[in-house]
DNA sequence: GCCAACGTTGGC
DNA sequence: GCCAACGTTGGC
């Protein structure tokens, strides 16, 4: 089991409209980075992730996990794009900000500060349930 | 809306 | 294979 992390920019695509979804979950379609998708191709059914609204937000608001391993984008033009579907898990009872996060000297090397661009990135174990106990997420599923 | 960071492109 | 130009991301 492995934990990443996603940006979404929420006037694009929202964790609402995520949860929406439902549990088909979706296509995590757009990345056009190398370091994202090659964590993408590392994905495994079931690995949880969350979700994290940037440019608006800036908080942690959710936990999805991987419900397709990464496959041609079908929304790019060239083959060497790929991508995973996702789905929403839970909320982040208490979302968790940017903020909380650079404030918290147990994240200070979470990639969410140390490759701020990135948009899909990994998330450690420790990272993992260290956001979850500041979100107020009782039993973080694995 | 600005701008710094940084990834990608393309000429050489 | 280097590196300058360029485009995009994303916090502020």
């Amino acid at each position: 089991m492995a934990f990443w992390l996603y940006k979404s920019e929420p006037f694009k695509w929202s964790w609402a409209m995520q949860k929406d979804a439902g549990e088909a979950g979706t296509e995590w379609t757009g990345v056009r980075n190398y370091s994202a998708r090659n964590n993408m191709r590392a994905m495994k059914i079931g690995d949880k992730g969350f979700f994290y609204h940037s440019n608006e937000g800036l908080e942690v608001v959710g936990i999805t996990e991987v419900c397709a391993l990464s496959a041609p984008d079908s929304t790019a033009d060239d083959p060497r794009w790929d991508c995973v579907h996702i789905r929403a898990i839970c909320d982040m009872p208490k979302p968790v900000t940017l903020k909380d996060v650079k404030a918290n000297p147990a994240l200070e090397k979470m990639a969410l500060v140390t490759s701020m661009r990135l948009s899909v990135q990994p998330v450690t174990e420790a990272e993992y349930f260290e956001v979850c106990r500041m979100g107020g997420l009782e039993n973080p599923p694995t």
